[in-house]
RNA sequence: GGCCCCAUAGUCUAGCGGUUAGGACGUCGGCCUCUCACGCCGAAAACAAGGGUUCAAGUCCCUUUGGGGUCACCA
């Protein structure tokens, strides 16, 4: 029995890895089977490389290890799909020769007009099939000559098409919904259906645990090991975390907070974390709330799970975590803290912000104060988080552009977040003298401050991101 | 919009044909107490609607409604 979790490493370590990391984890521990950890970087446009160093840290920091992952090897590796590209090609070509897959040589333009002309005559969306019947050999001879294109599969004209999860039963899609899927890339990557498929065929994965929002394309991918001739392994499809406000839309950073790190930097223990996860669509048994990874280990099954998206609650983890808390020893509470932020590494790095602003010893720790404070009150200064001339709602709304901006950005210092507001103020046509006012707000609650991008970058990118947001939002409700 | 998944309080959930529908977060009261917090006690709060099946339906079936996902050379 082998399990993986195979997440892409796109940008901060999302919550929902750790969601589903967890159920791989404690299925594979409980069945004695094997956890493997593939990361799924075939779009090398948005891969980035500090991200998979990320997810490596916020999986060990919640207490998951991998039996098999590209840090640790194993005996399918190597576990990046990035360095499996050959592997991709050769089995295109297998569907290739077997007729399951054809070459298609359609330009993104004509697909994006031909996705247009099918909105408006609002028809089914999906490629046409326009290469579909090209002679392979003369495609062949067009593709050896560097004509790009990108490989199809040849999805069947019609039936049924099922696969059974273990969750739902049968879960049918016809065949005319399925349109036919692109395997390789004209880059010579493949795709994630193909990627998926294969790995987890090669790699022997019996059980797919995956989020609710692959069961539409499950149908695509048991076509496909059918076209290889193999047989497909147990789907599970675990419902989706939600977002806490109104809309209940899967759970994204525009709403709440998703990186690990953001749950980590505000002071939630580890186990506190996993613990609440666990309490995500699946229940211990009797009324146990609180228990630790090795007790759900054991009694763990999928007929606890319930389907419904469970919302992430801030609230509930708050107090999980403060059951935690307070049964640790008063040792292992100090050990906690050290370990959080009042360790000497970290002051050190924020101490020369101060430095000169304090007279006496006494007057430090009011100074930095909102460096390890969570979420920040602003009424006392909602006059001050004004923009000469600029409607409340258009502050608020620029708030939110200077966090897509170093959103967009790798790394976090000082230097980019100075560069971005730069960059935004001029854009915006705002007085950095008050644009960088109403940051600092934002940032610190207050109107004085150690410089602001500095506080920035020690504060870190999850808090900064939130205050920002939570500030947009202030500014909006105000009015 | 097409297709798919889902549906017990505001939220997380128990329930797997017969229960006063249980627990937890949050909310509100009270107790404890030098304050606050913890802790303890209590309260309000749910089976989306309508049809079936059955002696009996939150539990099974259908329809409706609602929510979500997905329709990329992203995963």
């Amino acid at each position: 029995m082998r399990v993986r979790i195979a997440p892409s490493p796109t940008g901060d370590p999302h919550v929902g890895t750790a969601y589903i990391a967890l159920f791989n984890y404690a299925f594979a521990r409980q069945q004695g089977g094997k956890f493997v950890l593939r990361i799924e970087d075939t779009d090398l446009s948005r891969a980035r490389t500090d991200s998979e160093q990320l997810i490596f840290d916020a999986l060990h920091w919640i207490g998951l290890t991998w039996d098999e992952g590209p840090d640790v090897g194993g005996p399918h590796a190597p576990y990046r799909q990035s360095e499996r590209g050959d592997i991709y090609r050769e089995h295109a070509r297998v569907l290739l020769d077997r007729r399951e897959a054809y070459r298609c040589f359609c330009t993104e333009d004509r697909l994006a007009k031909l996705r247009i002309q099918q909105q408006a005559e609002k028809r089914p969306l999906g490629y046409d099939r326009h290469c579909r019947e090209l002679d392979p050999a003369e495609a062949a001879r067009r593709a050896a000559a560097g004509e790009p294109h990108v490989v199809r599969l040849g999805v069947p004209l019609s039936g049924p098409f099922a696969f059974h999860d273990l969750l739902r039963g049968e879960v049918t899609r016809d065949a005319r919904e399925i349109d036919d899927q692109v395997l390789l890339k004209s880059d010579g990557m493949p795709t994630y259906h193909l990627a998926n498929v294969v790995d987890d065929h090669l790699m022997a994965i019996s059980h797919v645990i995956r989020a609710e929002e692959w069961i539409s394309s499950t149908q695509k991918h048991v076509l496909l090991y059918r076209a290889f001739g193999w047989d497909p392994p147990q789907f599970i499809h675990m419902p989706l975390l939600r977002n806490a406000d109104k809309d209940k839309t899967k759970i994204s950073k525009r709403k709440q907070p998703v990186s690990v790190n953001y749950y980590r930097d505000i002071g939630i223990l580890p186990e506190a974390l996993l613990n609440f996860l666990g309490t995500m669509g699946w229940s211990f048994g009797g009324d146990r709330e609180k228990f630790t990874l090795a007790e759900m280990i054991e009694v763990f099954s999928w007929d606890r799970i319930s389907l419904g998206g469970p919302v992430f609650n801030l609230e509930k983890l708050t107090w999980l975590n403060e059951k935690y808390l307070h049964e640790l020893s008063v040792d292992e509470l100090a050990d906690r803290a050290i370990a959080w932020r009042l360790n000497k590494a970290y002051l050190t790095s924020v101490l020369p912000l101060v430095q000169k602003r304090i007279r006496k010893l006494d007057e430090l720790i009011p100074a930095i104060e909102f460096l390890f404070s969570g979420d920040l009150d602003y009424t006392p200064v909602l006059g001050e988080l004004v923009i000469p001339d600029v409607a409340p709602a258009d502050v608020a709304k620029g708030l939110l552009a200077y966090v897509e901006r170093f959103e967009a950005r790798v790394g976090w210092t000082k230097q980019m977040l100075e560069d971005e507001a730069a960059a935004w103020c001029s854009e915006l046509g705002w007085k950095t003298k008050h644009a960088y006012m109403v940051l600092r707000i934002a940032v610190t609650g207050r109107t004085a401050t150690p410089p602001l991008f500095e506080t920035m970058a020690a504060l870190g990118k999850e808090i900064t991101r939130r205050r920002l947001r939570r500030t947009a939002e202030v500014i909006g409700k105000a009015k």
